[in-house]
DNA sequence: GCTTGACCTAGAGCCCGCTCTAGGATGCAG
DNA sequence: CTGCATCCTAGAGCGGGCTCTAGGTCAAGC
């Protein structure tokens, strides 16, 4: 029933978590884990489930920009243990608000984007089916000067 | 009728745009202008109402992530005119797929997120409510080992 | 016993996207 | 005339986030 705790190398770690062993070492001496990595025999790293889980986090926190600084700001205080929660939950609703406010943004640009490809979509189509139409110096509807790119 | 073509120092486009005019000056020795800024007296820089939008384009295409050397081939096929409609599709293309991709991540940290948010509410709420219940070594529902942060 | 490979530390190097400095011209206000 | 703001160029510098190098330890396999 007590399965036995699994533990990793940090290649392992790398090959599952997607960053690199260089990542690894340089997120641990930047204090971004939480708790103090394991070590083996030659003082070689070993992870935990916790530390895969923790690392799990990270990366998904990066992964929606959040700067390293702000994670480790993060694994500061859970590593201080209980009585902080405030502060750790203030610094995820920051977060929380820049997520949703860069998903508005991107969904704004890939409107703009999504409009350019359908212009375009609707140009190259013309100029397939009728090729002197479109190609002559500045037929009528000239876009190129009245809108950028 | 013809409205006078209005112009604008980098000053005054730096307000406009957000950029800093050091980023516009940067963006223009980078290629990154589909067209040549013209000049005024003294050599100063004259922008255009196309400039602008041209800017504008640039700033949306930077805000969502793409890199300045695909801003700066883009910028390449505009100023060869037509002729190239297809690569600037396929370019658009990558970069549409690249931004919902973008966004489906951003979506799935939220969740995250906003979980941990939730768990933290929670958490802080019982505390307010009985400081006791949750505060000494570990309690029962130590969710402090159970899951990271 | 020797090679190979995964690991270790400390620190240098790199790419991106600006940002700032130095040193100077121009133009307008008091 | 003298400030003062705004602009110019060329190029150095910077912050973030890794990435890589040098030099070394250790264990396994041939």
């Amino acid at each position: 029933m007590p399965e036995v705790a699994l533990s990793l190398s940090i290649g392992q770690v790398a090959e599952r978590t997607g960053l690199s062993v260089h990542a690894l070492r340089f997120y641990e001496r930047e204090g971004i884990l939480a708790t103090p990595v394991r070590r083996g025999p030659g003082g070689r790293r070993v992870y935990s489930e916790w530390d895969m889980d923790w690392l799990d986090v990270c990366t998904r926190l990066r992964a929606s920009g959040m700067p390293l600084t702000a994670i480790r700001r993060y694994a500061d205080l859970v590593r201080a243990g209980a009585g902080n929660e405030e502060e750790r939950l203030a610094l995820l609703r920051r977060h929380q608000e820049h997520v949703t406010a860069q998903i508005g943004e991107l969904t704004a640009c890939l409107e703009l984007i999504s409009c350019k490809v359908r212009l375009y979509e609707d140009r190259v189509a013309a100029d397939a089916a009728d090729p002197l139409w479109s190609q002559p110096a500045l037929p009528k509807n000239d876009s190129q000067e009245l809108a950028p790119g």
